[in-house]
DNA sequence: CTTCCTGCAAAAGTTTTGCATTAAC
DNA sequence: GTTAATGCAAAACTTTTGCAGGAAG
């Protein structure tokens, strides 16, 4: 499990940045700090009303160029916002429980071996259609508490 | 493993509409058949393409009546296009393999003894945030022979 | 000082909606 | 005959982009 320190996180994501020619800039340390403290999946919109210093074009920007180096991780559940969260390599490999109404999210892990049997299955899937497996997803779909 | 007969997915999509009071018109059978006979999800302009008979607001609308009755499952990948598929219930629960870059889908199924374990994962995550669970997607993302 | 980033407003792209007409039952 | 479905065009909504000014290194 990677660290959740606030100084390392931004070490990582600096690193990511760096490597691909980006700069560490004041948005995106902002960024990181929401979606670090948030602890779930946030919609740009959330994002831009927590701190309304941020302009919701700069926001979209910056989640790309996130995203793009592996810093952020976008998940996507009906034609609604988009949501974004630290991206696994930085906090840790985890799946989610989606509600359908409201479209919050929590987290969940499944045990390893589990989670080793999975990968192993989509792998054998995969080769046979001859596709190069990156990453996978596993999410519930329900209501949560509130919208019950 | 339910019926891929063309017959029998009338009647259970027929069924499913009348229980909430839809009428089974010429395009949503038009729409069945061609997912039916697609074999894949379907994104709404490659439905409207298949049959230049179909309007693009029918279709939207169609698909979503559909989905609401659990006739068809809307699949979303990045924030381009929906894809649409004929419900688990009417074809067979199965997973997908996600290209992407294109965003072509394929299919593919788990063992049983998996898919039991996985169900029983979720659920116990899912008592924990006290989330009721209607269905879960598992996903493998990556790239597709056809643009690697 | 050069290059990348920001913020505003405008544009793009997908999906939804209003309304008069047509089809389903 | 009554109610729901269709098709067109216009609207809505999320996300992207152009451009002039400002920040990062």
């Amino acid at each position: 499990m990677a660290s959740l320190n606030k100084a390392d996180v931004d070490e990582q994501v600096a690193s990511l940045l760096r490597e691909k020619g980006h700069r560490y800039s004041n948005t995106r340390r902002m960024l990181v700090r929401v979606l670090l403290t948030a602890g779930k999946p946030l919609t740009n919109n959330q994002i831009v009303e927590s701190d309304n210093s941020l302009a919701q074009s700069s926001v979209y920007r910056n989640l790309n160029v996130l995203e793009e180096v592996g810093a952020v991780t976008r998940i996507v559940t009906n034609n609604e916002f988009s949501r974004y969260e630290l991206a696994d390599e930085i906090t840790e490999h985890h799946h989610h429980i989606i509600c359908t109404s409201c479209g919050d999210i929590t987290d969940f892990s499944l045990p390893s071996k589990l989670e080793k049997s999975l990968n192993q299955s989509l792998r054998t899937a995969a080769s046979k259609v001859r596709f190069t497996i990156d990453q996978h997803r596993f999410d519930g779909l329900g209501t949560c508490v509130a919208c019950q």
